[in-house]
RNA sequence: GGCCCCAUCGUCUAGUCAGGCCUAGGACACCGGAUUUUCGAUCCGAUAACCGGGGUUCGAAUCCCCGUGGGGUCACCA
């Protein structure tokens, strides 16, 4: 099944399929955030979709309850807006198959129950709840598979009438054939085969009239024309039931196609909010979480900001770029061959296929990640880099839009001269904020390095020379300050180290960062100055 | 527990369908070295895997069977 073998081995069908064009959908309920695992999820979909040439479709579920959904889908469309997913028929844009809100389409539901309903495909169930668990319990205890009993099945047409007449509270339920297998095959998985008569009956709809998912999503498929539906492996149970529901609709099958789920790092259990208090234990998740204790703060957002590794939206706020995310879940559960990791979206596009998902849970992993983010940082204009970091300097306060929310022009120069000297070492757009220091004189000191290169036996006394040296230097450029340092280190036959750390940590708090000199340049000659006075009066 | 899925370096993976080109390739991380005023970047190098057992075959990571392990799912959640 695998490799589309089953498309050139009778070319014929393909005579029979229509064009018709490859039509994808991700259907996230409205929780309030963008799970990282579910992004990927919705990645796929939306690959397959733009390298078919096909429609990308986002589908709300929302049958469930219908709170304050501005609020709760917000940040899951910004999620896609962020690494530009677009999506052609969905929310605020709507489309032919409309609406996109399953708590829209309850009429729908409605009606493909009401068929199911009259054609004995799906029956009235009036057991009580309490009846269906003794139900269950009684067939544990005797060790066998609990399907439903269906006694409300014998009742005749006019009983059922009588006893909707009195209100007395049922369900909808599905018909599942007991006599047959259910079979299909996935675009990753291969054949795969239940037994019919081994699945209870499922609900379709509850007592309160609401449809449930696993009846909504098929109704919604059928109607909206999905030909691949591309989800995460934990619905590969449903898709039993869910077949035999495209069945009973009179509809053709889409293609399956389970993707793995995405798993906590270094394991292969389903990545889950709920393990977060786990997760920050994780080496190389607790790396994450470090950078967001250290960022959040500074940017306004109190501690985590409400913001973890497991949400999209992290990712955002603390700075990674889009490709780099895009290109790092493309690769969790996908390879385009034995050596390219490096992919920009259009090859990704091009080049990715169903019969290329792997078919077990991979690991999130962090560094991998970051190594993706910091070949894209690295690949990113100077301009953009600029753009990116701005916000975070505004944010932490250490520059000032002017009144109309520009930047001012020199500021972005300094700005620019800044990210530039950082070069390399700017991974994150939040790592500007590691390089406060050209921004305040309120400097922080790292204490450790500053007692071993400042306060250390005889150095002041030099740097007191060597800032009076400086002082009538003229030329503030790195090259001259390069110059003027090693000319006075060879003067006062010191090696030039000692006057490069020391200079560095008094210039800028720091034992690192960009190269010294740049670094005094970049603070200017005044500013240097005041700067080394600081440092040795730190010294008492 | 029933049902279903999965199983290659620490991690992500290539190779499995069409058995030999695999003394198993790449990437990330880790470790060592070079370079560098620091950090970073870069370059070089090293360590590191076919879950186990049976078959089939001249030959198995690859095919078959049985184990074992991991995971998913068993709602009037999605």
């Amino acid at each position: 099944m695998r490799r589309g073998v089953v498309g050139w081995l009778c070319p014929s069908l393909s005579r029979f399929r229509s064009p018709m064009t490859v039509r994808t959908r991700f259907a996230p309920s409205p929780t309030g955030y963008m799970h990282i695992g579910g992004m990927r999820t919705a990645l796929f979909n939306w690959l397959w979709a733009r390298h078919n040439n096909g429609t990308f479709i986002l589908r709300i579920d929302d049958t469930d309850e219908e709170r304050n959904m501005e609020s709760a889908l917000g940040p899951i469309l910004q999620a896609f807006r962020w690494l530009d997913l677009t999506w052609d028929e969905g929310p605020e844009i709507g489309g032919p198959h409309g609406p996109y809100f399953q708590s829209q389409r309850k009429p729908l539901y409605a009606a493909a129950a009401e068929r199911l309903l009259a054609e004995g495909k799906a029956y009235r169930d009036f057991e009580t709840p309490e009846q269906i668990k003794a139900d269950r319990e009684a067939a544990d205890k005797e060790k066998r598979p609990y399907i439903n009993i269906r006694r409300s099945l014998e009742l005749s047409p006019a009983e059922i009438e009588r006893l909707v007449a009195e209100g007395k509270p049922s369900v909808v339920r599905f018909l599942v054939p007991r006599d047959r297998t259910i079979a299909i095959d996935d675009a990753v998985r291969g054949h795969v085969e239940w037994n019919g008569a081994l699945i209870p009956d499922p609900v379709i709809v509850r007592t309160n009239g609401v449809p449930l998912y696993n009846f909504a999503s098929v109704v919604d498929d059928v109607a909206m024309e999905i030909t691949h539906v591309i989800r995460s492996e934990e619905h590969l149970t449903n898709t039993a039931v869910q077949a035999l529901i495209f069945e009973a609709l009179g509809a053709s099958f889409p293609v399956f196609a389970h993707l793995p789920y995405v798993a906590a790092p270094a394991s292969k259990e389903k990545l889950s909010k709920r393990k977060l208090d786990q997760y920050r234990k994780n080496p190389s998740f607790k790396k994450m979480f470090d950078r967001g204790d250290s960022v959040f703060p500074k940017i306004g957002l109190g501690g985590q900001g409400g913001l973890d590794p497991v949400m999209v939206e992290y990712y955002e706020k603390i700075g990674y770029l889009p490709d780099a995310i895009v290109n790092a879940l493309a690769r969790l559960g996908w390879s385009l061959d034995d050596h390219t990791e490096i992919m920009s979206r259009q090859t990704i596009i091009e080049n990715f296929t169903l019969d290329r998902v792997v078919k077990n849970p991979a690991g999130l992993d962090p560094d991998k990640l970051f190594s993706f983010q910091s070949h894209w940082m690295s690949a990113l204009p100077a301009a953009m880099k600029d753009d990116g970091c701005i916000p975070y300097l505004v944010k932490a306060g250490l520059i000032a839009l002017q009144a109309d929310g520009t930047v001012a022009p020199d500021v972005r120069l300094f700005v620019g001269k800044v990210v530039a000297a950082l070069g390399d070492r700017l991974k994150l757009f939040s790592d500007i904020l590691d390089a406060s220091y050209f921004f305040t004189e309120t400097l922080e000191y790292d204490e450790k390095n500053f007692q071993k290169r400042v306060a250390k036996e005889g150095v002041p006394a030099l740097m007191r020379e060597f800032r009076a040296r400086l002082a009538e230097t003229e030329d503030w450029s790195p090259t001259n300050l390069e110059a003027v340092l090693n000319a006075f280190a060879t003067e006062k036959n010191e090696p030039a180290a000692t006057f490069i750390h020391a200079l560095r940590l008094c210039v800028t708090g720091q034992s690192v960062g960009p190269g010294v000199y740049d670094c005094a340049a970049l603070v200017g000659k005044d500013r240097s100055l005041a700067r080394i006075d600081a440092a040795l009066a730190r010294l008492g």
